[in-house]
DNA sequence: AGATTGACCCAAA
DNA sequence: TTTTGGGCCAATC
């Protein structure tokens, strides 16, 4: 492997299943670097790829969305997401929820699991 | 050319 | 229980 860690994360985001999500973590994990996620959101923001990437289907830890979102919004999230049979759920208490109060994804059927 | 920031996540104090 | 610090790579100013 000599691509990029930038490009491993690509390749794997891409690798996502329809219907599926991944955590940041979790696509760092696969990309190679497990203690380095904060560059796999960072990847995906500033290069996109020729919208080859579905950034949709990448969500936090707890099944938000990242604050700074760039397809058009977090509401343009929930709909792309459930047009692909994610699951979404209101905010869990005893969850660590980061950014967005608004809906969550239901990791507990919705993650992808490599 | 060098320094800083940036879509995160986990562990320890 | 909450808060702080650490860790990594690449792009941008």
């Amino acid at each position: 492997m000599v691509e990029s860690f930038n490009a491993a994360v690509y390749q794997v985001v891409q690798r996502i299943p329809a219907g599926k999500v991944a955590t940041y973590g979790q696509v760092a994990a696969l990309a190679g670097n497990p203690h380095s996620a904060r560059f796999v959101g960072y990847a995906l923001h500033s290069n996109p790829s020729p919208g080859v990437i579905p950034c949709h289907r990448v969500v936090f830890r707890d099944g938000s969305l990242a604050p700074g979102f760039a397809f058009g919004g977090p509401d343009r999230q929930r709909g792309l997401l459930e047009e692909e049979g994610v699951l979404f759920i209101p905010p869990v208490s005893g969850h660590r929820n980061a950014g967005d109060p608004g809906w969550c994804v239901d990791m507990e059927h919705c993650q992808w699991q490599a």
